[in-house]
DNA sequence: CGCGCATCATGCAAAGCGTTCATTGATGCA
DNA sequence: TGCATCAATGAACGCTTTGCATGATGCGCG
């Protein structure tokens, strides 16, 4: 008797379609490429059927792989309202929801997951805390947010961390910049220039943290509150930036500037959630960060989730 | 990390719903008590709630086995919706079932399960073989069949049998009649009785082939076309008969007549689909077959699936 | 009250599914 | 042509689910 169809099998199609690999429909399951692929013969044995076409990129689904993505985009979205409400009986459908960031650019991926989260649960109060904060576990701690995001799990605080994702942090100069050259930039590239950054302590930049202050290079320095200004300030040659790469894609796409990876193996910046323990097993939390996971990874390119 | 929400215990929910009760639920699934214990265990403390109460009698399920229960009567269907739609990609969606029948009462069932399929597979040509017919299986050989419905496989003939439903065959008897106050009837007490059956081959009737004649009893005969008929003699006293119990059961509800059981152990028939094998992989086959198994479990009372 | 029956839970042994690791083959790019 | 990427396959291992045997509990019936 052959094994049954299985949502595993639903979602695997998905990833599949989403990411338009194996590999990477995998590595966003949270399984290695062997089960997908096994998996995939698998259900294909079933069928007497193939479901996709292996060789073409992008990848491209056969009228019966079509068929099954159209019943996971029917059921998956009911399987997780349900999931939801199930939630909502143990835990009720009321709370709060307050939000402390320590990074600028988060708005950019913030707002959408929170359109998103804001009709599933419409009586958790949602807030951001107004303002940037170097320390959100130090609010959480005085009961003044209930949610963080920290670009590091301090091991020590007692709190949950919900990991969210890992991007590359990217080098931006002028098109016509002598370092335009380079394939990488290392830190002593950065002696001679300006190096503009957002008006925050020095911790809170990895570029400094990681990269700068190991190697005792410390560029002149500039700062503006705005990406876009950062990155017109860098297109006019009055100095260079690290950044997010899923924060200047768009930009990049368009070539209003240059970007390079930082180091030999690139400079990367993990984002975490943090919660108070005791609010860690809340069905809106874990919803919230299933939203802002799920709306990043569709989102905000060349990041992988955590 | 704890295993996610699966299909198999949405049909478990679903099963648990129909039968009312976990050791029916699993005898449905074709699985043992223990696998849906453990599995609803496993469910509950995944959500950390229950999902139904154990100690009653009709199950009742909690608020949060209802949302499940809900999640299973929107998904179930559309995984079944898809997965004929993959059978037709794969078979085509036409087709000719010509169906033989060997016994009179089964247009009782077939009739229903004919009606829910025939909406599902437009392009199939749904018919009966006109007349009852002995032997099914050698119109199968002639091509003037593409399905028979007969009570017992025969290992010899080259077809493959789709086992349907088990059931018990009873006696019937006038209320008042002196029989009536056992609680079962031996194959002497046929001796001095008017056996009323339909107009059919010995051979095919199991209380003749099975209890009647290994023991040497040969009652008096009548026969009739019509179930109703023969409830209509029975009740007159006229004679008794021995038919399926499921084909009675709205007559001994109302107390028109009084079943009992036949032998020790009671009398008991089978049922199987036998269609040829070059066939018996067909997506429309094996959809008329599951459509009959659940159509009959749901609506005939007593038996039990093969 | 105790017996039998029906029903569900539980502890320990076998398949199924996923992982790791290694290997191969195919494809696209320089 | 060589190199990198991607997917398929196979085998050994571990965890999860299932099965089997047994035990607990509740209910009806004499």
């Amino acid at each position: 008797m052959s094994t049954a169809l299985e949502l595993r099998h639903l979602r695997t199609i998905a990833a599949l379609v989403e990411t338009g690999g194996v590999a990477r429909a995998a590595e966003r399951l949270n399984l290695t490429q062997s089960a997908l692929s096994h998996q995939l013969k698998q259900l294909e044995d079933q069928f007497g059927l193939s479901l996709f076409e292996r060789k073409s990129q992008p990848l491209k689904l056969t009228p019966a792989g079509q068929r099954l993505l159209a019943l996971s985009d029917q059921v998956l979205p009911q399987v997780g309202d349900a999931l939801r409400d199930i939630g909502r009986i143990r835990d009720g459908a009321a709370g709060s929801l307050r939000i402390a960031v320590e990074c600028h650019t988060c708005f950019d991926w913030l707002m959408p997951a929170m359109d998103e989260f804001r009709p599933r649960w419409p009586e958790v109060e949602l807030d951001i805390v107004s303002g940037f904060h170097a320390d959100p576990v130090g609010l959480i701690h005085q009961n003044e947010a209930d949610l963080g995001i920290v670009s590091e799990r301090d091991e020590a605080e007692p709190v949950h961390y919900f990991p969210l994702f890992r991007y590359e942090i990217v080098a931006l100069l002028a098109n016509d910049h002598q370092l335009a050259g380079r394939t990488a930039l290392q830190a002593e590239d950065f002696a001679d220039e300006t190096l503009i950054t957002y008006p925050v302590p020095d911790d809170m930049l990895d570029v400094i943290r990681q990269v700068l202050r190991p190697a005792g290079v410390q560029p002149r320095r500039r700062s503006s509150e705005l990406t876009v200004a950062i990155l017109q300030l860098v297109a006019s040659r009055r100095g260079v930036a690290a950044l997010p790469e899923w924060a200047v894609a768009p930009y990049l796409e368009r070539r209003y500037v240059t970007a390079r990876p930082i180091g030999e193996q690139g400079l990367f910046g993990e984002l975490y959630a943090a919660v108070p323990p005791s609010r860690a097993g809340l069905a809106y939390v874990e919803d919230f960060v299933d939203t802002v996971r799920a709306t990043c990874a569709s989102s905000l390119p060349g990041i992988s989730l955590l």
